[in-house]
DNA sequence: CGTGGCCTTGACAGGAGTCAAGTATGGTGG
DNA sequence: CCACCATACTTGACTCCTGTCAAGGCCACG
């Protein structure tokens, strides 16, 4: 028998009352394995469920009148991206798997009567929908300000934080399974400049990002390039993440 | 004796029963005004109080690593930007009168009581929120895959769309007192890149922009070169704006 | 061992930024 | 009531970061 989705995210935050996991529950789950490029749901569709991310790695992003894609958020294993439409009746953005990933699908409905029954519960993901605002700020800080390289490092710090946050980064690395055609569609660069710039970062022995996955050599240097501070990830344990230094001679 | 800044907002949204509105009137508020360029609250502020705009005009926004500021949205008369602060304990964004304002201040704790106990309000306070969230997301789309015309031209109909929709609009009209910089900061250009752009504009009869208020001359044409679908706006009742057009001319 | 993605590279073009100077505009004080 | 000042807006010239186009190379998968 599995484990309930929500339990595990939910028992990370607060400890949960018997009343309160009796009520997680309730709630219908549908699990699924999506491949990699495959939209989980489309703008226009309406909200009926929402997912959350079992292994791999999503994308939402929305397609603007020329055909350009433009990536808002990632999201990991545990990640929730649909609680941003929980209250919304239409979707005004897609969801797709960038890496082959598992979901499951939880009943919009039965999740809406548990936010009604369960005040701790709704406040718990009310805060969770407020972080991922608050990294969707960031991004458009981000993309708006900086200029090509420090916003591909500081989208690289981002996702090692976040995979360290959550129990799913080893050491200086963390899977990352992105093309660079996603990067280029989350930092608002052509496919070339995300090329060359990623190539800057590489010759400078900041980084390395191949097989899909992301090694940050010099933390230091790669946070002070991007401008990176993670306050804006609102993580409980602020793990200060001060010494992977090395260069990938030294590491390997 | 005033009315709970609360209150008006919340009415607009879900018919209260008396036991709600008793529950807002226990809410703390302050009233205060705030001169152009004032900040009200900054980055890294502990999360005490909850704002409501009473008049004028609020920008959030973060500053950069080198100083370069990214407004990250707007907010008109009854707006509550600290909402997307309600569940976290610190800031990390600035909030600051683009224009001479009023403001209400609530205070964070009883605001958290409030939405504990009342499940309705928090559902409705928590949808806002999510709205909020989409519009980032919009910006987002519009900072990093849209050209500075197009960019321009989206930003000048989404704040037609939502006065309009707070009735705050006049016709074709609506008050919109930004300065060219903080339309650069808005849309992550130049502040010369703004005026020739926005000059581009008036030049195409397309609009105006003068003395604080914003005239949408051809509408059609305008969301058309912008690619605007108000759709990420959420607003309940869909007042389709399909008619306003005429030239300056024509208008005048 | 093809074949289609994806990554890489070079050459070139252009949108947007910077610098710098000049022009309105509105508020202030003499 | 008008001179003065600060702030915002305009304009021109020039630079450069980033995008586009196009071709070639490198896998991984069938």
């Amino acid at each position: 028998v599995l484990e309930h989705p929500l339990f595990s995210e939910l028992q990370r935050q607060i400890p949960l009352t018997n009343d309160e996991v009796d009520s997680i529950d309730r709630v219908p789950v549908h699990r699924s394995a999506v491949s990699r490029g495959q939209d989980l749901v489309r703008e226009g569709d309406p909200s009926s469920s929402c997912i959350v991310v079992i292994s791999g790695l999503l994308a939402m992003s929305k397609v603007n009148e020329l055909g350009k894609r433009q990536i808002s958020s990632f999201h990991l294993k545990r990640d929730m991206p649909d609680l941003m439409n929980l209250h919304l009746d239409m979707r005004d953005n897609d969801l797709r798997a960038v890496a082959p990933s598992e979901v499951a699908y939880l009943d919009r409905s039965a999740m809406l009567a548990l936010c009604r029954s369960q005040p701790r519960i709704a406040a718990v993901l009310w805060r969770k929908t407020l972080v991922d605002a608050a990294v969707l700020a960031e991004w458009l800080t981000n993309v708006g300000s900086r200029p090509a390289l420090h916003r591909l490092a500081h989208l690289l710090c981002e996702m090692l934080t976040r995979n360290d946050a959550a129990g799913l980064a080893d050491g200086a690395s963390c899977a990352f399974p992105v093309t660079q055609l996603d990067l280029s569609e989350a930092t608002g660069l052509s496919t070339v400049h995300v090329n060359r710039s990623l190539q800057e970062l590489r010759r400078a022995d900041l980084i390395s990002l191949e097989k899909g996955v992301l090694t940050i050599y010099d933390w230091p240097r790669l946070a002070k390039l991007a401008g990176f501070n993670s306050a804006y990830l609102h993580l409980k344990q602020q793990r200060l993440r001060t010494s992977t230094k090395g260069s990938r001679a030294a590491l390997s």
